[in-house]
DNA sequence: GGATGTGAATGTCTTCACAGCT
DNA sequence: AGCTGTGAAGACATTCACATCC
């Protein structure tokens, strides 16, 4: 199979998105240049996009929402649910436990840990805080797929590696620290400092 | 000037993290083989993304790192704080708000914003939740540089327009929805459940 | 007619490899 | 010798443009 860049995937993400927001307004077909008008990128890169893992279109039509849909899900594998495990639950590791979006896009939140006593045995949503000493073994008997990494910076790569070891073969990392994980475990940080930055130095280039 | 790709103002980001710790082990100087190694990249990508930007380095013995702290900040525009305010006091925008670390890298929290009038009034932290109304005033007393946007989708865009029409020139947006902003305002996003469509992907393709 | 699918062309980013300082 | 700075080469991603099919 072909390689496909981040930057694909990510876009698929988005015309994901739009397509469900169009089959929410009942239409029945949708064009490549809709797609590129909404995602900000062009008639022609959607069609590669989609035309690397097959042909899905009708020309002179455009794709078929409802068919569509159904691809994009199968290839980002989004026709089962996900397990997740968050570890930290502190403000931020809250903040995610109980986004009930996430449920609605398959990814299931399936345990809560702490390290804090004070928060162990909270209980947020039908969730309740499991102490860290529970992590290794709830991980495995709830055959958690996604651990979100919700902790301080110094304690992310302790976390990582446990739960590299119970078995997770992808971490999303919010900790503003770059992680190690080995070859088979994909690893995504989001860091809100970095994109903070970003912002700076656009403001002090004066590039749009 | 030359046009800096993003990719190159997120290694940059992530050089000034590791310079940091350097300097706080009390090390002198640096080599782009050692910035390369912690940022997972090769040392010829450390050496051309700082030549986009000047000759910071002495041959034969790598970069002080006092001074490549120093440029790298005037490059990133951190020589000055920056007014930062958050929109939506919901538990991620609370989350946000109580980063204390971003104080730390110069980014000043200077204002909350919500809609929700059991929210108003709320202080966290020193920081009192002020109603929706205010926002416009607000914005432009406290010359607020950079929005941080936390509302639900529906409310982003709308958000964003008053945001912008305040004369804030950076926004960051949490919401999943893809925002339109004019020309001379930069927008960037974290999408979380774009980011686990991705880990999503990379399972069900093996690939690591 | 109208929109897809795709080789070819272009553009952008990364890696190579080596001359040039220290 | 060691490590930077940088043209040149290579890899990768995007855009063009058009034949193809509904």
């Amino acid at each position: 199979m072909k390689k496909i860049s981040e930057s694909a995937v990510r876009r698929l993400s988005l015309y994901l998105r739009f397509l469900q927001e169009a089959a929410a307004t009942g239409a029945e077909t949708i064009s490549s240049g809709e797609l590129a008008r909404r995602g900000g990128t062009t008639s022609a890169q959607v069609r590669k996009d989609l035309s690397l893992f097959g042909s899905f279109g009708k020309r002179g039509m455009g794709y078929s929402v409802r068919e569509l849909l159904r691809e994009i899900r199968s290839i980002l594998g989004l026709t089962r649910p996900w397990h997740v495990a968050v570890v930290g639950a502190g403000r931020l590791g809250s903040a995610l436990s109980s986004f009930r979006d996430f449920e609605a896009r398959g990814f299931d939140i399936r345990a809560v840990f702490d390290a804090d006593p004070a928060k162990i045995g909270q209980s947020w949503g039908g969730l309740t805080v499991l102490p860290d000493e529970a992590m290794d073994r709830t991980l495995r008997e709830q055959n958690v797929d996604i651990a979100i990494v919700a902790v301080p910076a110094e304690a992310a790569q302790g976390v990582v590696d446990r739960v590299v070891a119970a078995g997770v073969r992808a971490v999303l990392n919010f900790a503003p620290a770059r992680l190690r994980v080995p070859r088979g475990v994909t690893l995504r940080n989001v860091d809100v400092t970095l994109e903070l930055e970003g912002l700076s130095f656009a403001l002090v280039n004066g590039k749009a």
